[in-house]
DNA sequence: ATATTAAAAGACCTTTTTGTCTTTTAATAA
DNA sequence: TTATTAAAAGACAAAAAGGTCTTTTAATAT
């Protein structure tokens, strides 16, 4: 059962997994030639359907994607645009400071003045800061790009 | 201002926050030859004093130190207990899938059937169970040991 | 015994996160 | 132009996290 999260934190909120999720999957679409509708890419994702819409609502606005209105409509990249990082979804969604405080919680916590574990996460900041940097939307939908579907048939089954 | 939290995710949640450093004071006062008391030791970790009795209380409960009621009473730990590791504090607070799900947020990520950041987390979630399992709230303290207070004096000023 | 001290228990409240649903707006097709 | 489709907007609600406060219990000191 690795892998499934029952409870505990999750590297990411909720909304931000499912905003991270679907733009993947509207991306995957778009280099297939489509331009999925929100009723598809919830189910597709694994997310509630009004909440799914609201998110990319918001996505939206943030101008990370494009939307169409009416039939025929749904989500688009527009392809002159350039990649799109995680850590600039992630940052809009869960603010600037995500993992950039001290593992320990302190209020103050710096080279100078560092608390017991500050020296001890700061690689593994580090190393989240760089995933999230170096893995764009497009990169991920490229991992994905053919395969049946998102969640890998695991959820189908 | 490195190091300060505004907003977004740290780390562990409020709770979890306060648990470690309320434990890691209690021992660090241990050491000295005292037992804090609930309002000292949430003046000491700048956390609201209700919640850190609610906190140190459920901690009680769950067998991770002891405390005594009445005049000259407190916090303690037993000296013949083994030092406790962060993961045990941490998982039985949040839960024991803490960080063990995949950091895309899907519901079944295994080696079989990575979701693409799957590999890329996978060190990441090592370094931090290796992190929480290595470190334990007596080798904390004992880096605290000496020192004025918790918060290296950077709050004070 | 009585007063005092301090943790335990638990009710209650606030904020944030997560999620639902209805109404409105805009696009297309007939 | 009318019907249909689909996103936008925003009100509303449930659940979880975070926090406050009062009352009770147990220990100590006088």
């Amino acid at each position: 059962m690795t892998g499934l999260i029952t409870k505990g934190k999750a590297v990411f909120n909720k909304e931000t997994e499912y905003a991270l999720r679907g733009l993947v999957y509207v991306q995957v679409q778009n280099y297939k030639g489509f331009k999925p509708g929100i009723a598809e890419i919830a189910a597709e994702i694994d997310a509630p359907p009004f909440y799914t819409g609201k998110i990319m609502q918001r996505l939206v606005k943030q101008g990370f994607l494009s939307s169409i209105k009416g039939k025929g409509g749904g989500f688009l990249f527009e392809e002159q645009k350039p990649e799109l990082p995680l850590k600039i979804v992630i940052q809009a969604i869960e603010g600037t400071k995500t993992y950039a405080g001290c593992g320990f919680g302190l209020k103050h916590c710096d080279e100078e003045h560092p608390c017991p574990l500050h020296e001890q996460f700061a690689p593994i900041r580090n190393s989240i800061n760089d995933l999230i940097t170096l893995n764009t939307v497009q990169s991920l939908a490229r991992d994905y790009h053919g395969l049946d579907n998102m969640l890998l048939g695991s959820l189908r089954r």
